[in-house]
DNA sequence: TTGTAAGCGTTATCAT
DNA sequence: ATGATAACGCTTACAA
């Protein structure tokens, strides 16, 4: 408690041990530059005078910083706290700093956060999703740092990629459905970002090989999606089409939700209708019944993510650029089948 | 699409324009001390060149950066995305980047954090609660930029503070279920921080004041709190006291756990059992039945924490350095009281 | 209204 | 192994 006083600087240092400012710097940077006594010299005076580097000035002087930049879309959607927490945790003790940027699911505030974020000279970033604006793109590839999308695959990354294909993940959902017997699948969606739209395209295309498509049953909203909205999702469904048998959810939210709006009208999950949603949140297996949804892994996405990162920074080569970390679909009570037997069959 | 090619500086722009260096950083600052003629040519080069400044060489030439650091115990609480919501939305527009550091309930990593962003001379801070270590109080007290803690109320704010009394939140909760006629009031408390614990004895205090204290009916846990985790809670509560027939949980996502817990053992709420959680976040509404819980204004909070912020770096005079946002219970039928009527009237 | 000169605190480069 | 010197890109203070 006796030190934090002034602003300390190097020289500050390099004057109270008798040295020249750049050997404090080699003895916090490359301590195994200097000699043995004149690195505990330094080490002890930079203890005893609290000195702590001051970042601009090491970024003005050097080419990189330690900042791993993270854009996310949104910093109130579940998903991507468990994406961060696997980013944090994969950080913890590594000599970075991670910068947090929410695009709010605004292309121009992506377009502008990169321009923040590339001109602070980041060790590396990750950006969410794969439909950057060109603008995007071009601040991307200038930035001259390993870069990692996350959330998706695709055949043209960046640099690097890290996620699922929803599409793959929303079809298989629905031949879940289709399998467990319920006929007359609807599909709730909200924000109807890139990733929501993928999966009511894997949604549609399942329902069209079953031939069980029917535009009525697909319901959307641009609004942020949320159990109350669920709850209204599902009752605009029934409103529309009275034989609606099961939704599809784009997420975990919206599916709970729709369970609650069940419960209310007295409709019997899962016997008269199943629910499945997306994600796969923990609460989904305590829901009264326990909802079937399609685990994705976040927490996973987020360490590999990290560590594709700093193996790049390492020099480290990189296996595959792309890696697909999958999906499962988690089958619970909500999704067991509809009470007329015969369409328990798989088809 | 033609922009973005190399490094441009302000030296860069200059020279295009015909002028000096610092005229183009006068133009980007001070526009209004710039000749028009002038302004104009250099604005399009700006825009023509696609200058951006280096925040390095800003930061190091400058007092003060444009940075707004803000620090939050957890990115994947639901209670901190709604600050952080507030934040983001009232922030917009405005020439500060926030910059968000997740502190993941340490001490020690806040301790780090905010020497991390105090060397950077931000033009505000933003912390969570009045807990701070005297390290960090130390770090924050040199920052020499406006503070606002966040979430809690105290006498001795390091500057300015906006939020809650915990405190008394807990007890209003805890006698709203004693007023609705519960008697054996248990309380499920997780993660066991600042906020949580002075809930606790709030709600300590009230069950005193009515003469139905018993620490048997108090569980907590250091875990981070998870739907599943209420339905253990409740678990172990009903365990331990048989006669329980309502509870206090630290938060929403408890409560409905304990909501899920207490349906599938056909324990009616709210005839045999009440439930009040605490945040009021937007499910608790459409749960069955709908759940009790004590509104805290999270949103309100994040903006007028900041402008809080940029009333004190525009220098304006604060009228009261701390602001009580308050809180309310919202009546849900979770906490329609008990079957046996005798007990309905107030306390 | 515009410009000149001198840093800001660190690191890169090249010497010693 | 250590040091002198010159950047890094911008702003402050002062001058014109």
């Amino acid at each position: 408690m006796v030190e934090l006083k002034k602003k300390i600087k190097l020289t500050d240092v390099a004057e109270a041990v008798g040295v020249s400012a750049i050997t404090v710097s080699r003895v916090l940077r490359t301590p195994e530059l200097v000699s043995e006594p004149v690195r505990l010299r330094v080490v002890e005076a930079v203890a005893r005078l609290g000195y702590v580097p001051d970042p601009a000035a090491r970024a003005l002087a050097s080419a990189r910083t330690d900042v791993l930049g993270i854009l996310i879309p949104s910093v109130t959607n579940n998903v991507f706290s468990a994406v961060l927490r696997g980013i944090y945790d994969r950080v913890e003790g590594l000599p970075f700093n991670i910068q947090l940027g929410n695009t709010r699911y605004s292309v121009l505030e992506e377009e502008r956060l990169l321009g923040v974020f590339s001109r602070q000279r980041p060790a590396g970033l990750i950006v969410t999703g794969r439909d950057q604006s060109a603008r995007s793109l071009a601040l991307l590839r200038q930035a001259d740092c390993p870069i990692v999308q996350i959330m998706e695959l695709g055949d043209e990354p960046v640099d690097m990629m890290v996620g699922l294909s929803h599409r793959d993940a929303g079809h298989a959902a629905t031949r879940h459905l289709q399998e467990r017997g319920y006929r007359r699948i609807g599909f709730l969606g909200a924000r109807m970002d890139p990733r929501t739209q993928r999966r009511l395209e894997g949604y549609g295309e399942a329902q069209k090989e079953a031939g069980l498509h029917d535009e009525r049953l697909i319901v959307t909203t641009r609004r942020a999606s949320t159990v109350t909205l669920g709850c209204e999702l599902l009752s605009e469904l029934l409103s529309r089409s009275h034989d609606v048998d099961a939704v599809f959810c784009i997420n975990d939210d919206l599916a709970l939700g729709a369970l609650f709006e069940c419960q209310r009208r007295r409709i019997a999950v899962p016997d008269d209708f199943g629910i499945c949603g997306f994600n796969d949140l923990e609460m989904m297996a305590v829901a009264n019944p326990p909802l079937t949804s399609v685990r994705t892994n976040r927490e996973e996405m987020g360490r590999r993510a990290i560590e594709m990162l700093i193996a790049r920074i390492a020099g480290e080569p990189i296996e595959a650029p792309v890696v697909d970390l999958g999906y499962e679909i988690v089958e619970r009570r909500s999704t067991a089948g509809p009470r007329r037997r015969e369409a328990l069959l798989p088809t």
